[in-house]
DNA sequence: GTCGATCGATGTCGCTCAGGTATCGCTGCA
DNA sequence: TGCAGCGATACCTGAGCGACATCGATCGAC
């Protein structure tokens, strides 16, 4: 099995098309019909089923498709680290949700520059959700992630910290002058629905509230009095004056964690963690 | 970058030599060396300094040498699923370190074996510390493992169950009728040095004690006086006559997993996984 | 210092196979 | 029934893989 056979059989699973498959792939239709036939012969095994109307993917087909898509992205991450590793200053990025972990970053960023040998750390700044494919694909050398958030599906962590989580309320509220609250009181006030956040597949899940992708958006309709939410104590500092921050006992706490890709040879990922550990 | 090129990569970096790797990979010499100089061309970065006596990996090069070596894995472990996912009957690999977790594995497997759809579970029992190989180039589909001796890393888990640990002693031995004890008396007895297992390489730590591979030499020689071992409370019941277990005190728990590669599609891995977790 | 052995690089050749164009055969729809 | 859409097949060209022969550099033996 080639990387070129797995990068053809990807695209025309995904596109359950010939015809669109090798346009995709800026390459004739016929070659790519007997790449896969031949792909087929070797394996021994039928990975679609077609007519001249209709593609669809067997079993064997399902499962070597998401084999197929871990194994090209661990080539480009391959390349990508490669290359990277060539380079004279040695650089990391490190992906972290926009908006969270603050203050943690930054005391993690200046306790690894006096490290000695210390590369330049890149930060990007993504979505939630986006880590896991970042880290997969050598975008990305380490990140951030909020457990139970995130998943760590496939990735080495450490701990870094753990928190309680706090509703943020308007400050006028009648709620917002409690010391404590818990969940069902929050999720029950009827005229704040609680805000919705983008899942894995980038599409919201159903219900009333507001549907945010920041913390700006969403600071800013919990002040109009529009939603709430329950959020890590970290991400409720420092707040605008028309908002407060209860804590909410019956909330699971949020842990931070860092994570790199299983096999990371990099010296400065080894540094950095160990810093991160350290704190 | 192609997985022949990757092959042959691998195969130059693990020997140092292109006339040894040639040999190993069935091929002339001439053409490994012009592969490789047409990936260092494409990747626009040098991977082996060679000299017509020496050659060296750079610091690329053991890059691309680990994380070569996963996706080789990934490779070989996609066709293995795949063509196994094209049989009838699924069929499941369940890798085990002999020995260990008798009676959950029997309450685990007759669980599943009432579930709607159960594929035929084959135990693949193994040597310590191969599990992860064993997942990650598909041998195995899911592994029972067990914390802090297992390394999880790059894998999928969920937690069984956590338990004690205790030591195995002669029941002669004037300690054997303790109710429990510390780490540190165990360890210091001079008549019974702990017994030691071979690490990660296969090679064993340095030490007086004896050096075992599985439990029957083990317990053979704690029976013979000559040596002694702290041990998951599990494996020590229903021993020998001659043999004590004894609670330690201050032995970190140990915790048994189920482990499974994280991008896992097969429906019989996720029935069993929740199977488990229901125990 | 010289010679021979060792090792990686290079030159050349045959052949496989990737990819292109043209076309066929099947299927569903108007 | 005719047509449009789609995958398979036939055939051709060229790139590149692998084999063999050989070169050039380096190190050790004497």
């Amino acid at each position: 099995m080639e990387i070129r056979e797995l990068r053809y059989f990807v695209a025309i699973a995904e596109e359950l098309h010939f015809g669109k498959a090798a346009r995709r792939l800026e390459i004739a239709q016929p070659p790519l019909s007997r790449t896969i036939a031949r792909l087929e012969r070797q394996l021994g095994v039928t990975l679609l089923e077609r007519t001249s109307r209709k593609v669809t993917l067997t079993e064997a087909g399902a499962v070597l498709l998401s084999e197929g898509r871990a194994i090209l992205s661990a080539v480009a991450a391959a390349e990508r680290r490669t290359q990277q590793a060539a380079q004279r200053r040695p650089r990391l990025v490190l992906a972290v949700k926009s908006g969270t972990a603050g203050e943690l970053l930054a005391k993690l960023l200046d306790a690894y520059r006096t490290e000695p040998g210390a590369a330049t750390v890149d930060l990007l700044l993504c979505e939630a959700h986006q880590h896991q494919k970042l880290l997969q694909d050598g975008q990305a050398d380490v990140a951030l992630l909020h457990l139970p958030f995130d998943s760590t599906l496939g990735l080495d962590t450490e701990t870094l910290y753990t928190e309680g989580q706090v509703a943020i309320l308007p400050s006028s509220h009648p709620l917002a002058g409690r010391s404590q609250i818990r969940v069902a009181e929050v999720t029950a006030i009827p005229e704040l629905p609680m805000a919705r956040w983008p899942g894995p597949g980038g599409s919201y899940p159903e219900g009333p509230g507001a549907e945010v992708r920041n913390l700006t958006q969403l600071f800013q309709l919990i002040a109009l009095g529009r939603t709430t939410v329950i959020m890590p104590e970290s991400a409720g500092t420092d707040l605008r004056r028309d908002l407060a921050a209860v804590p909410v006992l019956d909330a699971p706490p949020v842990t931070t964690v860092i994570a790199w890709p299983p096999h990371s040879r990099l010296r400065a990922v080894a540094d950095l963690i160990r810093v991160a550990t350290r704190l």
